[in-house]
DNA sequence: TTTTATTGATTGACGAGTCAATAAAAACAG
DNA sequence: CTGTTTTTATTGACTCGTCAATCAATAAAA
């Protein structure tokens, strides 16, 4: 009974189900067969959409930076002002939606899977870049010169934070998180005034 | 041919093996066969050493920590005062021994790792619980009351220097990483005077 | 009848762990 | 001291399971 116009639902469903699987078990050794299954179909229509299992992977990774590019876009409009520009950036990666388990233990994976898929490790490089360049824009402001390093920093420290809360294994509280790295921020701006 | 008390020779080979091994191949997928032709014997000879993969991973892991904390406490004799001895900790973190390339990888495979295994999780868990320790330690004379929360951000941003060197793909460059976390720690240091 | 959706069955490779066999050192017996 | 036994070192060959990827077959739209 095959319904036509299935091949982006499929996909979708793959990819989200993609991303539970390496939640849930908290690896990239995840089979094809296990992600299907979740997805509610044969591993065989899994290969049949993406061709493979790395491709499935690199799909993964797409969504959850295209989730996360969305909500720090959605932030940044709202922004008055640099200092909130900073602020929105940063609660963007500690949102309820990115800051979870599930998604931190995907996230720490795909670092890994970087380090040997070419295409991941563009991805994950794409990421990077953004995640700095619009750091150091909202904080020219804040604290001139210094904005490269500190938006190095600060990036640092968000990463940083995802890790040790991949470890960690509680439930994950963004708003200490964010706290924390805003703390930081609020200390190289004050540096700058004085 | 067999000399006598191989045991332990053969156990360091393959623990430097392994280390290698990840490092080079960027993952924790490697066969216990890659480990032990990288050691120099049959992949039987390491299972007859070590009884399974997870305990040669787990041994890594353990002599990659041992490492480090050896070299820590190396460093804080020599220290004069606590800001010394935080310098010395995060010193340690980037020393050319530590922070190169081959074991930042093995590092981060090993906190994905930590995810699945309950013995990996212990021990990652104890480096954290220590850092932490040594620093808030070390800040107590520096930032008062603060060293606890001030301790978890300087561990964090540890923690991320190494985890965005680990997608650089680039020559760690220690003495930078060091600079750019006692810059923030200098920053807690001034907060409290003013 | 061509295209799209879908799967069960199969293939082929690979890898962890086991085992039996070999060899040399050490311990022990007389 | 010799001869025998035990212990330690070591490996090639093998088993068993798993998994990615393929394929042929089925079925419903267009």
């Amino acid at each position: 009974m095959p319904k036509l116009g299935m091949e982006p639902i499929r996909r979708e469903a793959l990819v989200k189900a993609t991303i539970a699987e390496i939640g849930a078990n908290g690896t990239l050794d995840v089979t094809v067969s296990q992600i299907a299954k979740r997805a509610g179909m044969s591993s065989a229509l899994a290969h049949h959409y993406f061709g493979g299992k790395e491709q499935i992977l690199v799909a993964a990774i797409r969504h959850t930076m295209s989730v996360y590019a969305a909500e720090v876009r959605g932030a940044l409009v709202m922004a008055r002002g640099d200092a909130e520009r900073v602020e929105a950036i940063v609660r963007a990666s500690f949102s309820p939606r990115n800051f979870r388990a599930e998604t931190v233990a995907a996230w720490m994976n795909f670092y890994v899977l970087a380090q040997r898929s070419e295409q991941a490790g563009r991805l994950l490089g794409i990421y990077h870049t953004r995640l700095r360049s619009n750091l150091r824009h909202a904080l020219r402001g804040l604290v001139g010169g210094r904005s490269g390093d500190v938006a190095a920093r600060v990036a640092a420290l968000i990463d940083g934070v995802y890790l040790r809360q991949s470890l960690g294994g509680g439930a994950p509280d963004g708003e200490a998180a964010e706290r924390a790295v805003m703390c930081y921020v609020q200390l190289e701006i004050d540096k700058g005034r004085s």
